[in-house]
RNA sequence: GCCCAGGUAGUGUAGUGGCCUAUCAUGACGGCCUGUCACGCCGUCGACACGGAUUCGAAUUCCGUCCUGGGCGCCA
């Protein structure tokens, strides 16, 4: 019977392992393996006088980050990593590995990212590289309990879509039968459209598509979006909504993920709380600070400004009272001030993390804005039309989960927190 | 889209006109080794992205192609 690496203790009597080759030491009259599975590394000691022959046989075939059996006694000993080591009585190759290796998982030597997601099955049996994976997976959990907690339901939407949905970005176009479709860009029209059909509270954590030709760390033309739109609720709401999560996400990761920080050097601390809350004038006065070109109200906010706000908030921020002209048409304007709009965007002193508004639930308000965008109403009937027949005020906001563990777990690269990531020029694997 | 930097053994690198039948590490293969833990030691193997040009001579200069990394813009 298998059991889990890690719960080989030094107390354990016999155990059987499978697990991978992650390095072989071969001393002439005794060989060490170090075998590996997702949960730990233990090492295997074969004293090849007095081990039985088959396994003598295999230690000699056997190649790095092949699948082995062990099963043997474990004895309990200091120098051997985890107090304990595993002396085969039976050794199977179950299955072989070519040789030489695309990369070294062991890491002795490093890899570049283009050869790493080459073979990122590979990469990720790296401990460092599982563990981001691991992390986020709990990160991930953590969101979905916590908004469960909260009364939301989980949604999904269609990722193929008729019509750009928000502008702003570019769309991949896609074959769809005898018609031309898209891939979706966010699920912001649909996730509204629940308001109008009576969920009050939804979440969608799912794929977004953004055809734009960048080429940084920051960006991926495949990223995972977790939505969250809320009825009866505005901006302030849901902003506090998300600080919450992100807490309950760090606290979480702190909690569970102790193995996985140690094993990536991340010394995470919580957030302290409350984020700050700085008004788009606010943030670009700090801006014009040290940002040598000047920006002006109404000006988006480039890379260097987002950094040097960063470096002067010091940690997870809000940009609140956006200009009503460069978010998009569904944001809520101030009734008593137009200019501004309830809309907000949360910030890692990195990159934006997140951005969010209470949404205009007006129909002819919001008729209105589209065509103030110099977008055509028509192009969004099917949205415009569950405006018409009762739709509750409501706000939420859309945040990147690979930026999320990328800030979280201080990842160099964006691609460090996607399995197979989607660039410029990737397509494969 | 604009701009910058690159492409050298399986992997990561050194090498900026002759000293290069190309450095080092890791790896693979063979040998020695019973306590390694980046095991050690000896030996062997393995590469200048592709095409063209300049030159007595090109990994090195130039042009083109393909590929990659990154900055900005746009965007989450």
């Amino acid at each position: 019977m298998r059991i889990a690496i890690q719960d080989v203790t030094p107390e354990t009597d016999y155990a059987e392992i499978i697990g991978w080759v992650h390095e072989i030491r071969d001393l002439g009259g005794l060989a060490f393996f170090i075998v590996r599975d997702r949960t730990g590394l233990i090492q295997v000691t074969i004293p090849k006088k007095k081990a039985p022959e088959a396994v003598v046989e295999a230690a000699k075939e056997v190649s790095r980050e092949s699948v082995v059996r062990v099963a043997g006694t474990v004895k309990a000993i200091e120098k051997a990593p985890g107090g304990r080591e595993l002396v085969p009585e039976e050794l199977e190759i179950v299955s072989l590995a070519a040789s030489p290796l695309p990369l070294d998982v062991a890491e002795k030597v490093s890899a570049e990212m283009d050869t790493r997601i080459d073979s990122r099955f590979l990469d990720v049996r790296k401990p460092r590289v599982g563990a981001i994976f691991f992390i986020r997976s709990v990160a991930v959990r953590a969101i979905n309990e916590f908004l469960f907690s909260r009364g939301f339901i989980n949604i999904t939407t269609p990722k193929v879509v008729a019509a750009a949905t928000e502008g702003g970005t570019e769309l991949f176009p896609i074959a769809y039968f005898e018609k031309e479709a898209f891939l979706n860009q966010s699920p912001q029209l649909y996730k509204q459209m629940m308001m109008a059909a009576g969920c009050e509270k939804v979440f969608e954590i799912g794929p977004i598509f953004r055809a734009e030709e960048h080429n940084t760390v920051r960006h991926l033309n495949e990223a995972t979006s977790l939505d969250v739109e809320v009825s009866f609720a505005d901006h302030n709401d849901v902003m506090q909504l998300l600080e919450d999560l992100i807490i309950a996400v760090y606290r979480r990761v702190t909690e569970d993920c102790a193995d996985q920080l140690a094993t990536l050097g991340v010394d995470l601390t919580v957030p302290a709380t409350p984020f700050p809350r700085i008004s788009y004038a606010e943030a670009i006065e700090i801006a014009n600070r040290t940002v040598p070109e000047k920006i002006s109200f109404g000006d988006d906010l480039g890379t260097a400004a987002e950094k040097a706000i960063g470096e002067y908030i010091g940690q997870h921020y809000f940009i609140v009272d956006w200009p009503t002209a460069i978010k998009p048409y569904y944001a809520m304007p101030y009734p008593e001030n137009p200019e501004l709009s309830k809309a907000f965007d949360m910030m890692h002193p990195r990159m934006e993390l997140s951005s969010g508004a209470q949404r205009i639930h007006q129909h002819d308000l919001l008729v209105e804005q589209i065509r103030a965008k110099g977008l055509s109403p028509e192009s969004f009937e099917f949205y415009l039309k569950t405006f018409e027949y009762g739709m509750p005020p409501h706000a939420g906001w859309g945040l990147g989960v690979e930026r999320l563990i990328m800030t979280m777990l201080n990842l160099p690269n964006i691609r460090e927190a996607v399995l197979f990531p989607r660039d410029r020029h990737r397509l494969t694997p």
